[in-house]
DNA sequence: CGCATGCTTGAGCACGTTCAATTGCGGTGG
DNA sequence: CCACCGCAATTGAACGTGCTCAAGCATGCG
């Protein structure tokens, strides 16, 4: 496999500036890991060594409940960050990562990482600002499971996927996801799910497609999310 | 009411050498807020204009669903912060602070805490950390929301309360909460926390006294919440 | 061809919400 | 001092959602 090339990372988060700053330091530090399809770049309870840059694949960030049960709390494709729970007082990940398709990433170890954030002052900031985001996005999502019923959750889920993998050219959520995976993510079980997507498509609002979801009507999606939800933002 | 004076927030979740030197920075655009019990220090959609350390008093940080349904997502006492959820990319608020005691709080604008993150090295990447802790616990969180049943989310929040709370001279959780308020914070009705208050009591877990509660065996809340959680940690 | 695995559907059940009715209590005014 | 009002606390009952369990069906692989 060809060494892939960190400046492709532009489309990070990070500001393509002081990303480009931070990588022409850690150059010579990087390496790269690939996982196949299904196994896991760090588990729960693992003690934290380092964070991954996505290269390549998809992966999906879950926490488990019991042997059975888990929840998705998000997923990572190239340009993303994985193992940032990492930076918290824990010393081991309070989460796990597992490829959903075969993976390539770029780890850097924490200590390097945590000695780059006191050299460069954007990168702490802009890191800050992640955070704040995605902690906004997950209390919005927490109330959504507390208030929300399945149906809404499924629709939510599929939304989401989309805005986050794009459409592929027939149009379907860019992304091949068990529908074990899809329950886990929209908080609910296997059945329950699979009943949500059958009148999801019995109502003309979304379409299957070999393995992939196509959102036939995301407007009317959300006019049902937002029928449960009068203040919907 | 005097003044109140800001290094007294020692307590914050900041180092205190590196908040006495962000402290001495601010000493003149400090602006200390005053509200009265159940108002609202902002609310969601209000645009950001700054943020809040809370001097004395307690909060609580809420998110709506609909007009009569809401999830309390924290509360703050004097040393926390609020509004912080304000330094991500939404130019609003995404929940609300209400005060459910007389509050005093000290308010900064974004524009100079902003300026002042670009200066203080050490202070942006402890506010990263202390983002990277938050979102790991509404992680958690959401999880139990999702997995957990009612009465374990309400020992749950409890022994979080009693947490963050502590104990008053009679032993009970420091902190007098309305019983809607307690069942927003567990995710649930008034109706159903009310029931699961009942059993708790009834199995001697915990005890009403007056408007406080008591936790009797932590260890047993605990207990119970992991027997319906084979892995909890 | 047979077994295994995952997909699909049905039926029952439990939990938690909703709605409604009753009780208790503090405050207010006659 | 009592009567009344209002509000929160409390309880009961019914309903609905979603989970569990289990059986049928398809698919694939040895």
């Amino acid at each position: 496999m060809s060494q892939p090339n960190l400046c492709d990372l532009k489309s990070c988060f990070l500001c393509s500036s002081c990303l480009t700053e931070w990588v022409s330091v850690i150059g010579q530090e990087r390496k790269n890991i690939t996982v196949k399809k299904s196994q896991t770049l760090f588990k729960e309870g693992d003690p934290v060594t380092g964070m991954f840059f996505v290269y390549s694949g998809k992966l999906k960030v879950h926490k488990r409940w019991d042997h059975e049960k888990e929840i998705i709390l998000r997923f990572a494709q190239r340009g993303d960050i994985v193992g940032h729970l990492g930076l918290g007082d824990e010393p081991a990940y309070p989460v796990s990562a597992t490829a959903i398709e075969p993976v390539t990433v770029c780890y850097i170890p924490m200590a390097f990482f945590e000695a780059t954030l006191n050299i460069n002052h954007g990168f702490a900031t802009k890191l800050m600002r992640f955070f704040a985001n995605e902690l906004h996005e997950s209390e919005k999502r927490m109330r959504n499971f507390v208030h929300m019923p399945v149906k809404g959750r499924v629709a939510q889920a599929l939304i989401t996927l989309q805005k986050q993998f794009g459409v592929n050219n027939e149009g379907c959520i860019n992304i091949e996801l068990s529908r074990q995976d899809l329950a886990s993510f929209s908080g609910t079980v296997y059945e329950s799910l699979f009943r949500a997507v059958n009148e999801l498509v019995a109502a003309d609002l979304i379409k299957l497609i070999g393995k992939h979801i196509r959102i036939l009507k995301e407007d009317a999606l959300l006019e049902m999310i937002a029928s449960e939800n009068i203040l919907i933002k």
